[in-house]
DNA sequence: TCTAAAAGACAAATAAACTTTACTTTTATG
DNA sequence: CATAAAAGTAAAGTTTATTTGTCTTTTAGA
């Protein structure tokens, strides 16, 4: 699975720090997502988006891996 | 957090076992979901999207008590 | 270049998703 | 009504997300 956390955290300029405390949710947890070590729930990835004012499907998307 | 996959599953006609096999997951986790029990990984929420070709935000969405 | 903030990384512990098995209840249809 | 498929439920076990703490590395700015 792909994200664009980063470019999305670059446009509002906000740090992993500050991500995390408006999802509610440590730094580290932000960084692994971001860094593609875990995958979020569907409850924080809702989350995420509505603090970037977008949709999920334009910050995570499937990878042609993700259906073996 | 929402979701209407009953709804959808009506819409398409195919049964929890049928949505199950089709992202790859047992039964059990289609209906807990379903239910509420649980909150699925955005993977999964990307692939039941992918399969009613729609998007992860038209089926799950944030309740109030989500921020709480 | 120095320094501080931000980001990356790692390990141990906990919480929650997901599986498997198996049983009960509901729903549709003969 | 009878019956079979579909849906709901539950418990035990496995895997994975998430936390907490700590430490290193990178990046931006004075």
């Amino acid at each position: 699975m792909k994200n664009s956390l980063k470019v999305e955290r670059a446009k509002q300029n906000i740090t992993q720090a500050e991500l995390a405390e408006k999802v509610g949710v440590s730094r580290q947890t932000i960084n692994s997502i971001e860094i593609g070590k875990f995958v979020p729930s569907t409850l924080l990835a809702l989350k995420i988006a509505f603090v970037f004012g977008t949709t999920v499907d334009e910050i995570f998307a499937l990878a042609e891996t993700d259906w073996t």
